[in-house]
DNA sequence: CTGTTGTGCTAACATATGTTATTGGCCTCT
DNA sequence: AGAGGCCAATAACATATGTTAGCACAACAG
């Protein structure tokens, strides 16, 4: 365990998209846990059928939603980073219809039930943006969809990364037009439902004509406005308040 | 505009999976409205862009949500039927980043944002059951990501068979192992991220191996233990009480 | 009655993506 | 220092799905 004030940072950025708080809502979002627990990669945090009992919020690190079909396969329905909350309304749903593992080492807070619940009922406003960040993320899976619906690997890809730059962008954990990628070629392709040779493929043809760079993690994006064209982005399905 | 009490009947079936409601809050509901509009086929609800000023309450028929990519390609990326109401929480979002409009003759309802905010803040349970729905939309979207992703045309057809079956059997609307499907091979094309030609083929086949029949918008399935086995359809991610 | 339009059906061919296999680099473990 | 494991890279080949085109039929409008 350890202890960090700033905890709540990349939340609050987000959240401020919705509405601006005041100091005394901030301190009861930083209030939701103190502590934090370090975990490494691979761990599950919540599987399919369970009834979690806490909310996780995700301080440090990746994770993704996902689910396994019977012979193995995996989708990847959602990558979470730092700021984002895994399931603020997990107790209205009686049971999870997929798992939430780790992408990388991380550092997550739970927020006990009661905790949660006492919150969003004592301060609607608090309640209101963490009901706002629920459907940014269904947002989210509508452009995914879509992606995965109209768009070949190519596009597919560079929408991925247009769309993870800006989220990251948001909660400051950017540097220039680059980003801590931990996601293999294998996540990669999970996440796209294509196979890890096309996407190995695809990100060779990306280098050829001067998009990313990608070495060992670390991605850098040398031509943003032309990977947005490519991948046809536009970042309305964020929801964000500086359209940038 | 016509008069029916029986407008609400869908709705309070699929809500009866969250929550039984009492006689009292089930004529809320039924107060939100008295009147329904009839429109027909293609009726475009709500566009991109817009920030409605009502919710959609959909009596009759079938709408879908959508997306248009610039170059006209369309994906669907939900269908809604009898009994769905179109965002109830379109106000915190600011901005519609989808459209919706109709795939057949309907009927619908439309509710006043503020009955619709001023009912939430009265009644919890209602606000609640309305929260359910949402978060069952966006588990619904999440298989659809799984479906796009992994399974093949001839899987994803009968997934998405086997689940439109469900949810009608739910508000009342199969007769036997059939129903009503007024989707056309390019609507069903558009929603699996198909070709109709492959829509179309992938029928055929559905039809040799005696699956289904299909004739003039007269869905049948006829094995339906096939079919579900074939698509690895699990219908938990509907959250339904009877696991049927 | 006749043109028009939408929809379903089929065929021949094109291509994006999947499959299987091999290789080499880089860690980590012993 | 070697053994084992994970990951990236590449090649040769297989196949699911896309593309383009054409025909038939029903619904509908003039």
């Amino acid at each position: 365990m350890t202890q960090d004030t700033h905890f709540w940072r990349p939340l609050l950025k987000r959240l401020a998209n919705f509405s601006e708080f005041t100091e005394e809502e901030a301190e009861t979002i930083a209030g939701l846990s103190a502590t934090a627990q370090r975990l490494c990669v691979g761990t599950v945090l919540i599987e399919e059928g369970d009834r979690p009992e806490d909310v996780i919020y995700l301080v440090e690190g990746w994770a993704a939603r996902y689910k396994i079909l019977p012979d193995g396969r995996r989708q990847i329905v959602a990558i979470l980073i730092p700021g984002d909350l895994c399931d603020v309304q997990v107790f209205t749903l009686k049971e999870m219809d997929h798992s939430i593992a780790l992408l990388s080492d991380a550092k997550v807070a739970r927020i006990p039930k009661r905790t949660m619940l006492q919150t969003m009922e004592d301060t609607p406003r608090i309640a209101r943006a963490m009901w706002w960040s629920t459907l940014v993320d269904e947002a989210v899976l509508r452009e995914w969809l879509v992606n995965m619906g109209q768009r070949n690997a190519f596009e597919r890809l560079a929408h991925l990364f247009c769309e993870l730059w800006l989220r990251l962008k948001q909660v400051g954990l950017t540097s220039g037009h680059g980003f801590h990628l931990p996601l293999s070629q294998e996540g990669l392709a999970d996440t796209m439902g294509l196979t890890p040779v096309h996407i190995n493929r695809t990100l060779q043809r990306m280098r050829e004509e001067r998009l990313i760079t990608l070495r060992s993690g670390e991605l850098v994006i040398e031509d943003i406005e032309r990977l947005q064209k490519i991948a046809d982005f536009n970042p309305n399905y964020l929801h964000l308040l500086q359209r940038k």
